[in-house]
Parts: C-alpha cells; structure tokens; sequence
DNA sequence: GCAAAAGTGTTGTGTCTACACCCATGT
DNA sequence: ACATGGGTGTAGACACAACACTTTTGC
C-alpha cells in the first residue's frame, strides 16, 4: 500500500533454537537474530516465520515485546519477539551459533536470546514441547542428549523415560533401532504422542478438590 | 511531537485484577479494558500505567501483543496487554466487574481477560504473587479466600499455610487478629517475605544431579 | 460448658531421584 | 567370555491432600 512509509516500523525477531552435537544453537543473520519489519496487513505470527525456513519449524510461540533504541533515528522502536523451535534432524542450512558463544549482536538481541532460552527450559519441564527439538522417532538416549543440551544440565536417561512415559508425552513405536559397531542392546524407538504444544503437568500444586 | 499522528497506532490494554468480596473482579473503563496509544518516545509498561492508578498496582507483566481489527480504518492494529494486580485492600476506585459475569466487550477484550486470568492462575501455583493479591498482613483465612477467588476452586486454608510457609513464601508478623464477635482463636497474621515477584517451585521435575 | 474459629498431628499417596541389577548384541 | 550400550526393579526422599484432633476465644 500507499502509506506502508508511514507506519512508525514495528520489528519481529525470531530466536529459532536447534539442538545440534550435543550444543543448544541459535540462529543468526548476517550478525543478528533474523528479522523483518511487520509489512501492513501481515500477521505478527507471518513475519517472524517470513525469514526463517518456515518447513523445518516444529513449534512458534511470542515471547515478549519490547521498545528498543532505533538504528537510525530516535524514535521508539518497538520489537515482538518470537521462539522457534527446529527438531535436530531437521534442514539445519543457515548460520548456526552455540548458545552462550554468540558473537556480538546487535543491542538487544542478547538479552532476549536469554530469555527464549529461559523459557524453553521452563517448557520443557512441565509442557511436551520436546516433540519440537525431537526427531519423528528416536531412542532414549538421543532425547537424552537433547534435553540435556538445552537445560545445560545432565539428565538421566532412566527417569527421563520413565517420567515421560507416565505422563503420556512419549509412546514406543515398536521399532529397534540397530547396535553399533561395538555390539550392546539395541535401542527401542519412541515418538512423542502429540506434535502440538500441551500443558502436562498441570498443577504445580493447590490442585482442585478430589470431589 | 509533530509525527505523531504519522505513527501506525499501537494500543495498550490493561487488564488489572483485584478480589473483592470473594469474587476476582476486572477494571473496566467506559465498558472496554482501560488503555491508550502509545506515545512517541513511551515505554509500554509506563503506558500501561498511565490509565490505570498507578500507586495501587502490586504488580504489572505483560501478556502478549496481538492484532486487532482496527475500530475505524482497516488497517492492521496492534495490541499489547499488560496483567496488572491490585491488592484487596487497596483503593477500589474504579468500574469493577466480576471476571465470569461481564458485559458485553469490544472485540478481542474478552479473550485478553481469560488469558490475564489464566496466566494469573498459574502463577499462583510456582510463584508467589499472591503478595500483589493480598493485604500487607492478614489471616490465613482471608489469604484463603483471595486463592480461591483467583483460582476458581476451594483451597483448604490447612494446606494453603504449610505449603507457602515451607516454601519460605509467608511469614508470621507474630501479631495477632482479634477474634470476631462470635468468639474463635484469635488468628495470626501473616506477610509475604517478599513483594516483588519470585519463582517458588523452580523445578517440575528434571532437577539438576544433587552433586 | 458450649459454639465458633484457628491451628496442629498424622496418615496416605503420588512422583520424582538414585542406584543396583538384568538384558541383548558384537567381537 | 566379555565389553558395550539399553532397560528394569526397587528403595528412599519429598511434597502435598485429607481429615481428625486440639487450642483459644466469646457467650
């Protein structure tokens, strides 16, 4: 349209999160978390997945909004950013940095990258939203070495399993996946039962009255 | 500034909450969620403030920026809503209306509520914003009927104590309430340890190793 | 003493951690 | 046989729900 110049520009970032090697990455863009100005009519959701390879995206959420200082002139400048999540085996092409060994980035970009990864921690624990980082099907002990990458602490494949296994998150397939060069007992393949985002551990506490 | 009126309009709406009379209850100003354009050079949160009393809020977050069918043009408007609390206490000035029983809104507001009241609910559970809720001191009994209206459920004021007293939640002031008119041990009164927002129950499960 | 309101004791249950042990495969 | 990697059994810790019981007041 006409009057798209004078819109006062509204930005949307996107921390795109990946588990690769063991490490939790991030994606960037020419130096910065990639981005675009919302164009008139389009869709907050529309703009953050515009400059991300929108197929190999499992999951989108809105972080936050903030005011951040312009580049060019002063005015307030207002930035809604957004988590996305690309499982490990996923179209991995672009520019992919460790978490916690990032670059400079522009003023800004590091605070909420911290804070996509904040959240995502907290998902994890009580959501399913591991489906996203995940493979369509995988042995425990690669899902092990996803979580524990993106909490940034170790985690026991035992009760890894056996807590999403009660909760219902994860379902085995059936399947085996073949031992490695040095022998040892195949692996069972699980799948997460859903591939959309779902609260499962509901109540923290204070949980409504049996009756 | 004289640019002003050149800037896409970008809206902040407050939903503050408060409990009164066992009942949680939302400001309404002129039969919509209060808010105002953001001015040039204006943080969001200090425009969410600005139609609200500000020295009554406890607490202020924001939930999520949203587009909204624009009320005259048909341009894209963007919304972003703040939850604020008000403590059942405070100055109750203002057009309350109990959250469940509300009049018709303009479009979108209603859901902006439930999420507010959503988002409240949880926090109740892991974190310990019942502060912004509650009086500077009061009864267990009394914080029992603050949870349960926020909460939608009964909450046994038993459990209700030794859960936020464990958690280093509450505190007792040592003081005591005198009894009512019928008789009754005189309750103690209770404070938050703090009154700004902290998590609680950190962990839903996959603590990290002990050692 | 009795009713009312507040607080404590105690038991049970569910969910997680930790760790020992057992199973299936390759060499 | 034995090393390697995967899976199961089980005991203990912890936090919360439920409910009975005791304490402190007014009448």
């Amino acid at each position: 349209m006409a009057d798209t110049t004078t819109r006062a520009p509204h930005a949307v970032l996107a921390v795109v999160l990946q588990v690769r090697d063991r490490r939790l990455e991030v994606l960037l863009d020419a130096g910065a978390l990639p981005g675009a100005e919302l164009a008139p009519g389009e869709s907050l959701e529309a703009c953050a997945r515009r400059h991300v390879d929108a197929r190999a995206l499992a999951h989108l959420e809105q972080l936050e909004t903030r005011t951040l200082p312009a580049r060019r002139d002063a005015r307030t400048r207002l930035v809604t950013a957004y988590l996305g999540l690309v499982p490990s085996d996923g179209a991995a092409a672009g520019d992919w940095h460790a978490v916690g060994d990032l670059p400079p980035l522009p003023a800004g970009h590091g605070e909420i990258v911290l804070a996509a990864r904040a959240r995502l921690r907290a998902k994890l624990s009580y959501t399913n939203v591991g489906f996203a980082l995940a493979p369509e099907t995988f042995a425990i002990s690669e899902l092990r070495d996803i979580y524990a990458a993106a909490l940034g602490h170790d985690v026991s494949p035992t009760n890894l399993q056996r807590v999403l296994v009660r909760r219902g998150v994860l379902e085995p397939t059936g399947a085996h996946r073949g031992p490695g060069r040095a022998g040892g007992r195949p692996a069972a393949l699980f799948r997460f039962s859903a591939r959309k985002i779902e609260i499962t551990d509901q109540f923290g506490f204070l949980r409504p009255p049996a009756l």
